[in-house]
DNA sequence: CCTCATTTTTAGATCAGTCTAATAAATGTG
DNA sequence: CACATTTATTAGACTGATCTAAAAATGAGG
């Protein structure tokens, strides 16, 4: 709460962008790599060192040459503001503007940086605060606060029922794929084998009668939660044990920031 | 219809700013002067120089050194574009996102160079296809047609019936300061005398018993409709000979672009 | 038609963000 | 452990948008 804490530093829509991927990238419990983050950011490496030295200079994260970012406090708090701004701007989109969540990303992406906290906080009232994007990802509160993602990649999954918790990618030719397919957040499905040797796994999803083959990389975006055996519970949702209650609640690891 | 005149030439939001004050300042009949823009802009005027030799360059307006600039018809076309955005912005706001009118300029100004096509677009129908934002101002169609004002500026008018047609003035303070005084579009108001020397105008608006007194040049961004004397008539706006039907009209001078 | 004030342009710099090419550190493999 | 490969950094340059200060054009009045 010190005078200096309050500095509202805005920087510029560059700078954010680059946050968010360092962000990205801890989430993922990667290291945040120079060509790691040019990667993301599609930029030459070059750029980035520069980038991430001035970062570090003006406190927004750890820089140590050869070896990449960490975050700050400070940096982490204007990331996961961003990530709020994305996510909220995404769901916004969806429900009141009726994009198809294969659309919102791309649109998110320019609003984020445009919008006003008096914008972000209407939509937030509108939408009745909700706790999930169009893709299923956790939309961060006012605070700061991330809800606890207790799920598990399909990737890893076992043969057996779960019902999609989040995908995480946002090619728009992807989703609209899984969509065509009957995959989308909520639905659930049974895992009923995996073909050996990166093979692709045989889904079958509650609403279609034909089963859909996927291949094993693909399946690294899909997260699911188990379903409680025979599919009988209604609320696909609010079952995994973490998946509820953990806003503002800063437990281990997943809480504020 | 030509190929060349397809390509979606995409300008920074910098570009989109100078022509939006081009188009703003031919609009109010005055020459596009380097300092005239720089003033709006409020950069230097060696700034505006270099911008608009630029443009020149690349065909969005004329520039006569030592004169000013004007817009060619692709300007024109591109700047009526972002105008219309901008308006459609601030109706968003203020229908859906319960902004105050004195709010929605700032926030639209970010929000036009930002949204895509499809959401303006959405918002547009959403909204039901407004012709007018919250200040009265025309919104141009998705064509580029802009409605016929056949207003009167207050300062200009005589004492009689009016119903105020449009403000065009984003200052926040004084919007507020309208507001709480009763005036805003569709207000009816009747002007009951003018002070000679620059002197103020005493207004009575139709919904407070005070009346108001107004500065002259306060009162130059303020535009009236005269009012058929008695005020019987329910409906303020549609009465104007040429406030209705002109969209899709090119008619004379207010057409097209 | 000359002079002065105003307006505009030119010249030269800066800043943020980016690039490519060259160099250097780290790492992995025989 | 030494060399080759990979990953990062440095060096130098560019682009777009901006500035200040100095020079030049315009135009109004005498």
């Amino acid at each position: 709460m010190a005078a200096e804490s309050q500095k509202k530093a805005t920087v510029s829509s560059t700078v954010e962008d680059y946050l968010k991927v360092v962000l990205k990238i801890e989430d993922m419990k990667q290291r945040a790599s120079t060509s790691r983050v040019a990667r993301h950011l599609d930029v030459a490496d070059a750029t980035v060192t520069d980038m991430l030295r001035k970062l570090k200079k003006v406190g927004l994260l750890e820089y140590k040459p050869y070896y990449g970012a960490t975050l700050t406090r400070k940096g982490r708090q204007m990331a996961v503001r961003i990530l709020r701004r994305h996510r909220l701007l995404e769901m916004f989109l969806h429900q009141v503007l009726g994009y198809g969540w294969e659309q919102v990303h791309q649109e998110a992406e320019r609003l984020e940086h445009a919008v006003s906290d008096l914008f972000i906080s209407r939509i937030d009232a509108l939408l009745d605060f909700p706790a999930q994007d169009p893709h299923g990802e956790a939309i961060p509160d006012a605070r700061g606060f991330r809800q606890v993602e207790d799920d598990l990649c399909l990737a890893e999954a076992e043969p057996g029922s779960y019902s999609v918790r989040k995908v995480t990618n946002s090619d728009p030719e992807f989703l609209a794929y899984l969509d065509k397919v009957g995959l989308r957040p909520a639905t659930r499905l049974s895992l009923q084998e995996k073909a050996p040797f990166q093979g692709p796994l045989k889904l079958l999803p509650e609403s279609g009668r034909e089963p859909v083959y996927l291949g094993l990389e693909a399946s690294r975006s899909i997260f699911v939660l188990p379903l409680k055996d025979r599919p009988p519970a209604p609320a696909p949702l609010p079952e995994g044990r973490a998946s509820q209650g953990s806003v503002g609640r800063p437990g281990r690891g997943a809480g504020k920031e």
